[in-house]
DNA sequence: CCAATACAGGGGGCT
DNA sequence: CCTGTATTGG
């Protein structure tokens, strides 16, 4: 334990070592956050705090799985298995799921994405017979979720006349009535949507004192990551849940808020310091990540916003080169200075795919880059933008596996039952959707009793819904007995899904099957890793939850490697070592819709300070004279983000248009002053010992393994032990199957299983990254 | 009453 | 460009 306190700097070290009452640090860019987070967590173990005592709520799955995975290298795998890690949603999905008779919900509930929230507000506004350019769902929903996050419900808005006189000034006198039909349509199908896990949590923690006090004693030790970007709801139950033992330790850089449009309140980092008792402020404000000329710069540009905290960013590293700027004349234009620019800096100076980053304000722009990529083969992988479980052929099997879990799930119900069509159409759904109000039952429920009741439908499209009914509860049966696997792909089959998609000959079509087998790898992956977690068979319903709240960031695909792609916001706590910045142009970044206030524009400026410190050594600006957006050409201005850094630390490459195609984009002799081996080249060409790198400086390792964390290649103190050094023919000790030997490996990264004989149960094949298993032998 | 095709309108960042 | 709606044909 010691050693690893002793390589912290004195910043990192005090709020290691604090293990009582409440404490803020306030960690800049590039500081190493996490690294103190994961040690303070490791030491208050260590000195005896009880995993089970302690919850972790960080911003991403992901985050949680990385730093559960170095806490135990530290202390064990066996003592962090009980610690509680995860994101706020996923935490409260949980807790919400065992107590939720007391809510009125079943424990089984479905958790509503976006998607499926949109949906249900759609027709309700046209259930109401509203005008949808006036009710405009997005708009609503958006509204919604800000009363939701501000724990305004239903009834506090019938009783707020301010509120419901904006509405009215909006044109929206019925406001109000779509609230309340939408928070009944969630209730009625057993479904809650992202707000509503925070929300509900609130209710469950203030109806029920035993319920809070019963979590209160359990989560003695509180820390929160990224609290900047907390929302008021957010806020309310990490104040409750820490309010009896006030060991409450949040970590965040207000520079970094960047979610305010979706509800964070940045003045609960502001203000921390008086909602407890005896706050002890932490500064981390060395920034172990970029280059100097990074950090300083990004410095300027953070000059340029009035509301901040006291806080100075700097850092021992080398000056490296200026940030560059490029200027082109079309966005496709941008995309091959891009790709030409990646392609050379590899040839050059021998680096990976994954050392680039491309970063955009909205998932639009990713386009052009990719296809510039395609054309010069490089491999690239695009996150975020529709992830992958909500493609339309993914999100149709989930939706019959919802109805298997929660049949009340009106949304999944509407969404499949006529498709693959079946001839149940428009009409008779708003039949059952009157009948299902009328008697406060679920659509399902009517069709389940479609004899006793006359809806006035002719007797093949009874047959149809009872056909459909059975089907629904064949699946059920299923379920009962098989594994989430064994049932997703007979789903697929028997709904007809498949044969559907296999009319389609083209790529798309051919791709949509390709997508429903990779979903079907991911449940196979999932049921054996429950295996291995529970002992019980995979769970449908976990897998479900999962899904519901999975990042796109979440999900490990391999450890292939290549050019990252993302926009901005995803980017959030990940570093690379080339980084660019693309579309700096006005009305795109800072968006057009964001201009119209202060604080809207600090937000996007703040935005433009994460973007530029996700940079390790080399950033790149690029923006275009004109590019297409909505199907045309419009000309645009460069951003005046670019003029707010300081002309010191930038370069303009301005280069002739005409040519620029061929040229080298930068001198060969711009990276004479980096230093190679903080970009871990896969082998050295310089033998140029690392002049800055000191004891407490986080590993370089770390960059690269934010984005592979899996990696093969991972050099000495591996995040995960067993995926290096396990060999065929090694025997292990596993925590339940006992002894066995390993006859073989597969797969890499996330994904590597090995297959064990075990001298009692056989052979087995386990996923590393869950099995607790000793090399022995 | 449903399915297939033509056409118009709208497009931000994310759990 | 993609989705949602109007139209027309079965």
């Amino acid at each position: 334990m010691q050693q690893y306190i002793s390589q912290l700097n004195e910043a990192q070290r005090e709020p290691v070592l604090q293990k009582e009452g409440p404490m803020i640090i306030i960690a800049g860019a590039g500081s190493g956050k996490t690294r103190v987070l994961t040690l303070r967590i490791a030491y208050l173990m260590h000195q005896g705090v009880d995993a089970f005592n302690i919850l972790s709520l960080t911003f991403t799955n992901k985050a949680a799985r990385e730093m559960k995975n170095r806490i135990a290298d530290i202390v064990g795998a066996s003592e962090a298995k009980n610690l509680w890690m995860g994101t706020f949603h996923s935490i409260f999905a949980k807790i919400l799921r065992s107590e939720a008779d007391k809510l009125g919900y079943p424990s089984n509930f479905t958790i509503y994405d976006s998607q499926d929230s949109l949906r249900a507000i759609s027709g309700i506004i046209k259930e109401m017979q509203l005008d949808k350019d006036i009710y405009k769902p997005k708009q609503i929903l958006g509204r919604i979720s800000s009363f939701k996050n501000s724990l305004i419900t239903v009834k506090a808005y019938f009783n707020d006349p301010d509120l419901q006189e904006a509405d009215a000034m909006a044109k929206r006198p019925r406001m109000g009535e779509i609230y309340q039909a939408y928070v009944d349509r969630c209730f009625k199908s057993g479904a809650m949507d992202f707000d509503d896990l925070l929300l509900k949590t609130n209710e469950l923690l203030t109806r029920f004192p035993e319920v809070l006090a019963r979590y209160q004693n359990r989560f003695r030790y509180i820390l929160v990551d990224e609290y900047q970007d907390t929302n008021h709801s957010q806020y309310l139950i990490v104040r409750a849940l820490s309010d009896k033992f006030q060991n409450i330790c949040v970590v965040g850089d207000d520079a970094q808020s960047i979610y305010a449009f979706r509800g964070a309140n940045i003045n609960n980092i502001l203000n921390f310091q008086k909602d407890y008792q005896g706050v002890q402020t932490y500064r981390l404000e060395q920034n172990y990540r970029s280059t100097r000329n990074i950090v300083e710069a990004a410095n300027t540009v953070m000059d340029h916003n009035k509301t901040k905290l006291d806080k100075v960013v700097w850092t021992a590293n080398d000056f490296g080169p200026k940030i560059k700027v490029h200027r082109s004349l079309t966005d496709a234009e941008e995309g091959r200075f891009v790709a030409s620019t990646i392609f050379e800096q590899k040839m050059q100076h021998q680096l990976n795919n994954g050392h680039f980053a491309i970063l955009y304000r909205t998932n639009a722009q990713s386009r052009a880059m990719e296809d510039a990529l395609r054309k010069r083969d490089i491999p690239y992988r695009i996150y975020g933008g529709l992830s992958f479980y909500q493609r339309k052929e993914i999100k149709d099997v989930l939706c019959y596996l919802r109805l298997v879990i929660n049949p009340k799930d009106e949304e999944a119900l509407v969404r499949v039952i006529n498709y693959p069509a079946r001839g149940i159409g428009d009409t008779t759904i708003e039949k059952l959707t009157v009948a299902a109000n009328h008697y406060k039952r679920s659509i399902f429920e009517i069709m389940q009793n479609i004899d006793r009741i006359d809806l006035k439908l002719n007797s093949g499209t009874k047959q149809k819904l009872q056909d459909f009914v059975t089907m629904i509860q064949s699946f059920q049966v299923i379920n009962e007995n098989q594994d989430a696997f064994y049932l997703t792909d007979h789903v697929s089959k028997k709904t007809g899904l498949v044969q559907e998609l296999k009319k389609d000959a083209t790529p798309e079509g051919m791709a949509k099957i390709q997508n429903i087998e990779e979903l079907l790898n991911g449940i196979k992956d999932f049921t054996e890793g429950q295996k291995e977690v529970d002992g019980a068979r995979g769970s449908l319903s976990e897998f479900l939850e999962d899904v519901a709240l999975a990042t796109d960031l979440d999900k490990d695909t391999s450890d292939e490697d290549r050019v990252a792609l993302m926009t901005i916001h995803l980017a959030k706590g990940l570093e690379f070592p080339h980084v660019f910045v693309v579309g700096m142009e006005e009305d795109l970044f800072p968006s057009a819709m964001s201009m119209s206030t202060r604080s809207e524009l600090e937000e996007e400026r703040r935005l433009f300070y994460v973007a530029l410190t996700r940079a390790e050594h080399q950033a790149y600006l690029t923006y275009a004279q004109s590019r297409y957006r909505w199907g045309k050409l419009t000309d645009s201005e460069p951003s005046r983000f670019i003029e707010e850094i300081d002309g010191q630390y930038l370069e303009y490459l301005t280069p002739a248009e005409t040519n620029y195609r061929f040229k080298p984009m930068v001198d060969k002799d711009i990276f004479g002053d980096v230093d190679k081996s903080k970009l871990r080249l896969s082998k050295p060409v310089s033998s140029t010992p690392p002049k800055y790198i000191t004891d407490n400086q986080p590993k370089p390792e770390a960059a690269i393994r934010k984005l592979k964390p899996v990696s093969s290649q991972a050099s000495s103190g591996a995040t995960n032990l067993f995926d290096n050094q396990l060999t065929a023919g090694n025997i292990v000790m596993h925590e339940r199957f006992g002894r066995g030997q390993v006859i073989n490996l597969e797969g890499a990264g996330a994904d590597k299983k090995a297959e064990i004989k075990f001298e009692v149960g056989g052979i087995k094949k386990l996923l590393l990254r869950f099995a607790k298993l000793e090399v022995i032998g």
